[in-house]
DNA sequence: TTAATGACCTCCG
DNA sequence: TCGGAGGCCATTA
């Protein structure tokens, strides 16, 4: 598979890749970096198929806009997200992460489309 | 082919 | 400032 037969979820997963530890992004900035800000809830279907995709996917350090991890429930069990994500100095509480803005890492500000999908 | 679903986001009252 | 409803678009049944 070539770049241009990428599809939406496959560009999701190599954005994922490159969230640095101990950081996070929402569905919607990535979402926004692929060019089509109003695709959150594909992200979102994305992650879902994001287990069985390799390279593996940290799927834990995207949460939605508000720093929820709404994403939980999807994981082996609800715990290991917040625990993936307080193994990289993270602070959950209540299914939400504290200091989001802090931690929050966006793919358009880091990242060159071309770079990753157009070489 | 059509309809329904979804780990969301934004707008409007 | 807060809450509700609509919209978006790929994938699956």
């Amino acid at each position: 598979m070539d770049e241009k037969s990428l599809s939406f979820y496959e560009k999701v997963f190599e954005t994922a890749r490159h969230i640095p530890r101990g950081r996070v992004t929402s569905y919607g900035a990535i979402a926004r970096f692929l060019g089509s800000g109003r695709s959150a809830r594909l992200v979102g279907y994305a992650m879902n198929l994001s287990h069985m995709a390799f390279p593996p996917v940290p799927a834990h350090r995207v949460v939605n806009r508000n720093g929820m991890l709404t994403g939980r429930m999807h994981f082996e069990t609800p715990e290991t997200m917040q625990r993936c994500l307080e193994a990289e100095g993270l602070t959950v509480r209540q299914h939400q992460l504290l200091h989001f803005k802090e931690h929050f890492w966006d793919p358009s500000a880091h990242l060159n489309y071309s770079d990753l999908f157009e070489q």
